[in-house]
DNA sequence: AAATTAACCTAACAAGTGTTAGGTAGGTAG
DNA sequence: CTACCTACCTAACACTTGTTAGGTTAATTT
């Protein structure tokens, strides 16, 4: 799916256009502080023309939500797929982190705007999106579930709770990413390192 | 600060009335998504009374950012500062959890709101917030600061981008928190315990 | 060449928005 | 009792918003 990639330089024209400069408009102004005059100005064409293409604004944040969940869910999937087949455990999780934030922080409009203005829609537009959601809700939940099987993880540890967690902080990273420091790769790394491992020094001997 | 604890039962009259009804109809609606003559309502007045008491809509904006970082800045210093003397330093990093999540969770219209619209607003707007935001993160930075100079926290952990995943991950929690499992506290004290020792299973004998 | 289609434009509509200026009424102070 | 203050109300304003219906034009099909 092309349209996740928000491309500057030349704005795609007609519906993939639409698409593309709601996202970011959306990320930048919340659900409804952005209008349809706006989006259309940086779609490179008049307001009214929008309804050729959409039945309504909601059915274009519709659209846009549902891409965001598909396009991180393509990533963690991908990335974790792409593995050799005797993969230990956390290379597993680290390939899951390494592809949501991929997705997120690199290809983002969409899924930054799902994860921005989710809370904000009327409560159709948010129903509408849940279906895709819960799919990728439970391909991390039957990821994290097989490494327990696995032992590898460590008693105590609440499944529900860490994919929560974990979606949470990564999705968090739209805040304050700046690829100046790192790409999102190196950050990926770095994020799945603290989760696997804590910030504790357990051995002692670095003071 | 009162304003902060959002009483359904009654509606505050005037000014913290309306404070109150715009901080919890911003998490709900965005910034842009929430008008003036919706927040009167919600406060019992009309929308031209706002005036008396605010400038313009975002001045009401502006107060409730500040007092949503203000409130957990204070939250988590309380929990720290409550600690005895000779606290471990695993102990000093779940009170700022815990503190900085019950401020978010049980008290949080305001907090929600700032974390929510912060990126939403106009650039002025967003301004203006930046000196309590930046002094709630100097706060947290030299705490985790302190904990790395004990030894307590393992080498290759950065801390600047330790704080960013803490706070990212424990703001993000507003988007599920539901108290039917569990209180602000259990939960304070499961994340706690997942940053601080990681999710890997190190002594192999659970399996 | 005429008809059709895709992709727009335009003007207008009804409703909504932040704001202003003038007014009201109850309570308090002198 | 009068004057002042607080905390609202109201009507109006200029502008904005999502949407509709009718129109245009270039490209393609018949």
């Amino acid at each position: 799916m092309s349209v996740t990639k928000t491309n500057a330089e030349k704005p795609e024209v007609g519906r993939a256009g639409i698409l593309n400069a709601a996202a970011s408009l959306f990320c930048q102004h919340g659900y409804g502080g952005v209008s349809l005059r706006a989006i259309a100005e940086a779609a490179g064409i008049k307001a009214g023309s929008i309804y050729y293409h959409f039945a309504s604004k909601d059915a274009i944040v519709t659209e846009i939500l549902d891409a965001g969940i598909l396009s991180v869910h393509d990533e963690a999937r991908a990335a974790v797929e792409a593995l050799p087949n005797d993969t230990t455990p956390d290379a597993i999780f680290r390939a899951a982190v390494r592809g949501h934030l991929h997705a997120l922080l690199e290809h983002g409009d969409y899924t930054s705007a799902n994860v921005r203005i989710f809370g904000q829609v009327p409560p159709a537009v948010r129903d509408a999106n849940l279906p895709v959601r819960k799919a990728y809700e439970k391909y991390l939940d039957d990821l994290l579930s097989d490494l327990q099987a696995t032992g590898a993880i460590r008693e105590g540890v609440s499944l529900s709770r860490l994919r929560l967690l974990l979606i949470g902080a990564l999705n968090a990273t739209l805040e304050w990413f700046d690829p100046e420091q790192g790409g999102a790769e190196a950050l990926a790394d770095d994020y799945a390192d603290t989760f696997l491992n804590g910030i504790l020094n357990k051995t002692g001997d670095n003071t």
